[in-house]
DNA sequence: CGGGATCCTAGCTGATACTG
DNA sequence: CAGTATCAGCTAGGATCCCG
């Protein structure tokens, strides 16, 4: 359950933010939670080819890093919102540069996928 | 030695973006390479905490990837050095934002480390 | 110096079952 | 609905030893 902290982190900025978007599927968390609040469901749905396991466990961390809010509705049947906290709107910045890199990079290179070949 | 590729690169860009940016280790690189060429044993000192392994490999799909050029030095000892090509170039606004966003975070947050504890 | 080859473990996926 | 729990199977990654 311990996330393995970059020893570079508090040093290095780069390292720091590494640290906290530690893994592929945060960073997809927040590309959607960037369009405004998503139920556990939603998520489940929009990040493609996340387990529950990995969803629950994303979500718990990034909720410990405050960059998302859990907001439970005490009702029948229960209803669980996810939303960025204004820490984690700072990082919109972020996710954009990814989305622009990757838009470019999509429109100049026709149907490129990785070269190192082989996967599903 | 396959790579796992999301079912949403080609479609999404952030993914298209993870996919090639795919672990830490190859951020770090691109870190440092954003400076100028580096020598591996340079990578393997500045990128603090990879192994061999890690930065082999890695340096390998950024390779594969056009990211990063690798050039051989035919002398004795050998000489490798590695750079970033200019696909790998324009990846700096990605970086710069990381950074931007490490920068602000560590400024803001004191002696903030993952909350989530424990770890090494 | 710049790796290649091995071994071994932590962590992820996928499936299934259960709960408040 | 939004999880928790568990277990098998695979793989990413760390450690170590070796080589041209």
């Amino acid at each position: 359950m311990s996330r393995k902290t970059l020893e570079q982190a508090g040093i290095c900025p780069v390292a720091t933010t590494i640290n906290l978007l530690s893994s592929k599927w945060k960073i997809l968390i927040m590309r959607d939670l960037l369009t405004g609040k998503k139920r556990y469901s939603e998520l489940k749905t929009s990040v493609v080819g996340v387990s529950q396991k990995m969803l629950t466990q994303s979500l718990r961390e990034l909720t410990a890093d405050e960059i998302v809010d859990r907001t439970v509705y005490p009702e029948v049947p229960p209803r669980v919102e996810y939303s960025l906290t204004p820490l984690g709107e700072s990082m919109r910045p972020v996710i954009d540069a990814m989305a622009d890199w990757g838009s470019e990079y999509l429109a100049t290179h026709p149907q490129a996928m990785p070269k190192n070949e082989g996967d599903q």
